[in-house]
DNA sequence: GATTGAAGTAATCGAATGATTACAACCACG
DNA sequence: CGTGGTTGTAATCATTCGATTACTTCAATC
């Protein structure tokens, strides 16, 4: 159907390239991934690659704020859609947001090459061009905790540590082990409570 | 004094490597180290390293599993400590245990290096060779607040999810931006509540 | 004092990788 | 047509890096 090779604008070009980039940067990291197999996974030549973001670490940059920028549309569409609710329902506190806000960091993290291309990114704090730019996307996410949400301090806290052990226990693989192992099961449980079904069922897909 | 080049046994010269490796490679991660380095930052040639173990891969397996060691080791003490001064105080439950393993946690990240190369392990997990290690590494953690902390669920959840937070905080340079950004110093205001000051000195030095 | 084995390095090799250059194919517009 | 800009690639270059080889130095032991 889709004859590959097609001819297409650089901007679509970019995007398809920036989506590859995000899987193959998340499974490999910023040093470990090469310009090649980010090309090959976009289907294009890898020096075209280099000329459409001149850098690798420019195309990382790129990746690592298209990234971000994606996480907070989740949140504030989730944001939107609690409000929505609340309004009709009359449930009315931050209850609902949170709840909310948490399924959209799930379903976002669900694509492993997204959870890990953040997680890479946070982990490059000492790196001077890649560590702002990480940095600045971690306090947005807290500006909008705080003033889109509502969020109490007690509740950003949790709200974020329990973020970054998703991250860890599924980066890890530890979420997928558990269904051999009994201890990371039981990891699991422990962390997800209730919801620990539903989310060994997304970590697989 | 110390006469530099100095013939030192292999199992001495491998300990020193191992504690080379552990800040370099928390530093640039695996992909990013070179053997080179790490061979200067112990003070030899890199061919020298590479005999010593064989690959590097195998140098990042055994640092890591030496990083997970000391990890289990340190918090094995502050379990022993709460449990002595509870003896003497009469305090009794598992609360002094759980301020204790805190305690023991912000201690040993205070070096950046453990702190990064547990967090690399851990983002490794689909690497058929590191992956196992350190899935195996933070089941031992589980199992050692299970079995020997004798923490609830609730508790162990709480303790991994502040732990990974702390990393993410540290790791991405917030901690040290608190410093200049007020958000960031807000944020580190939410995690860490009382104990924020103590935490930033930490981060410092 | 010759020998043996351990500690350690200089030199170098082959593969991988980011980047550059030069060129090809295609389309729109005059 | 033809010409100029856009999309894209093949070939290649310089560097880096992990690993190998061959060598040196030193201490102990017989």
């Amino acid at each position: 159907m889709t004859p590959r090779s097609e001819r297409i604008p650089a901007d679509e070009r970019r995007e398809q390239i920036l989506a590859a980039a995000t899987t193959v940067f998340g499974e490999l990291g910023y040093a470990g991934a090469t310009t090649d197999r980010v090309a090959r996974a976009a289907g294009i030549s890898q020096p075209y690659v280099v000329r459409l973001f001149g850098t690798k670490e420019q195309l990382f940059i790129e990746t690592l704020r298209r990234t971000l920028a994606r996480l907070l549309a989740a949140f504030r569409a989730a944001l939107a859609e609690a409000d929505a609710g609340a309004d009709a329902g009359g449930d009315g506190d931050g209850e609902a947001r949170e709840a909310r806000l948490g399924e959209a960091y799930l379903e976002l993290v669900e694509d492993r090459g997204t959870l890990l291309t953040l997680l890479h990114g946070f982990m490059m704090g000492s790196d001077p061009v890649i560590g702002p730019v990480a940095r600045d996307g971690f306090l947005q996410v807290f500006r909008m905790l705080r003033d889109e949400a509502g969020f109490t301090p007690d509740q950003i806290h949790r709200f974020l540590a329990d973020g970054m052990l998703i991250n860890t226990l599924l980066a890890s693989g530890v979420g997928l082990a558990a269904k051999r192992d009994r201890d990371a099961a039981e990891l699991m449980d422990c962390t997800f409570g209730a919801h620990v079904a539903e989310v060994l069922e997304r970590a697989s897909a």
